[in-house]
DNA sequence: TCGATTTTGTTCTCACGTTCACAAAATCCT
DNA sequence: AGGATTTTGTGAACGTGAGAACAAAATCGA
């Protein structure tokens, strides 16, 4: 059955949950408010124009005010946000007013590096366990961790009630390590592995990737590089299209 | 001069430049795009239609194709995409058909992770050199390759022709490397120390950051748990603004 | 040869995100 | 007190991106 495709941009949500509803774009760089907040705090800045924290965060100011705005009237006219009422406000929309158990699962060179990462144990995170697949690992310590076994990872997630799940293994146990993860409770995954996950509705999931980023900057050198040369007419670029697949 | 009457949405730029906008959000899945294909090429498929690299890549088949358009029309309509041919067609508008030089700068466990990082030294990348401000580490070897002193840095990249810089120091340095990479005419910059970078225009920087990502999480995970328990009407979440700022 | 089938390339529409611009609110100064 | 000044919060315009849908091109089978 098809729904009449008539209500173009009628029934808006706006009436129903109007004030939930903060955009995927502003809860990015709610993070990064953050810290520049708090580096202020660090300098002995007490209130802060919106001018001064997007110079600060490194976006523009209608922005930023937008952005804060979906969080409420936080800021005073005329003067500006009180950094560390806006600092608690931040923290409490994003949830670091609690703490959240975070697993590590692939000891490798980045899990280390992670495990041992200042800005990951930032308040707000607990790393509840360290885990990897290797048993000549498992029993090492990594600063206050020791490495648990893969065997163990159920058993940890619920005892630490752990919500959130960072993947570092090779690409190839990705997968199976996040229908572990998953199947044993944990709602969100970082994954580090350059590998596609699949994961049922309301797991989130989201994919750091260093290769990619890499190649994106890649293909932008290559463009300068193209600018400063010779400066090529579009469509003349492409060469016959030869073809020849190897067979 | 303008046809008066129907050209509502006219003008539009398609006239000028059309073939050499490819968007950021298409450039950002190319990528992803070359590692399915990739994968495809070694499981010894030939041929891939639409719907199934779409699959492999994490993405809808209509965004797929509206992707590749942009490169050119590289598949065959009824048959699909060569995968080798297209992997190519990729490669090239990414700009991995040559080797671009990369110096990692500040190799505690991160650095050292990426320098060991397989994905880093997929064709396309070649490291040349670590650099550490840290005396005791310059001449530790990480792998094939010896960490070099920070003062040589200049000489190094220019020796290599280093165009990309990965930034890998605490925080309070980024900055300061960064100016010194953009000096000695590094274009593009992958950061991954917690920090706003302010560089020249024309100068690409990318910024990976692992507790932000985490921080978005997070935020996911309070509203699933918020749902789940009581879910509050909106507007009373608030409890009165104290404000009372540390004064 | 010609129709049936497959699958691409592209158009159109809608949703989302960004930026501008300005009214509303708060403070400051005379 | 009241106008000038500062700065937020937001409405509206604009631009980018996503997805549905379909015509055009290629193959296949009779």
């Amino acid at each position: 059955m098809v729904t009449d495709s008539r209500n173009r941009r009628a029934a808006q949500n706006a009436d129903l949950r109007p004030s939930r509803g903060t955009p995927e774009a502003t809860v990015a760089r709610l993070p990064v408010y953050l810290r520049a907040l708090t580096a202020l705090a660090e300098q002995g800045v007490t209130t802060a124009s919106s001018e001064q924290l997007a110079t600060a965060a490194g976006v523009n100011s209608a922005k930023l005010r937008k952005d804060l705005s979906y969080l409420g009237s936080y800021g005073t006219r005329g003067v500006g946000y009180d950094v560390e009422y806006l600092r608690y406000q931040i923290s409490r929309e994003i949830g670091l007013t609690q703490d959240w158990s975070v697993v590590i699962v692939g000891i490798g060179n980045l899990g280390q590096a992670l495990a041992n990462y200042a800005g990951f144990t930032t308040r707000g995170f607990r790393i509840a366990a360290l885990v990897d697949a290797d048993p000549d690992r498992v029993g090492d310590r990594i600063g206050p961790h020791t490495i648990k076994d893969m065997a163990d990872l159920e058993r940890l997630i619920d005892r630490h009630e752990v919500s959130i799940g960072v993947i570092t293994t090779p690409a190839s146990e990705a997968q199976g390590v996040a229908d572990r993860l998953v199947g044993a409770g944990v709602t969100s995954i970082l994954n580090f592995a350059p590998s596609v996950l699949t994961v049922p509705a309301g797991v989130q999931v989201r994919k750091v990737d260093l290769s990619i980023e890499l190649q994106i900057l890649a293909y932008h050198e290559q463009r300068k590089a193209n600018l400063d040369g010779a400066e090529m007419p579009p469509g003349l670029a492409a060469p016959e299209p030869a073809k020849e697949a190897a067979s």
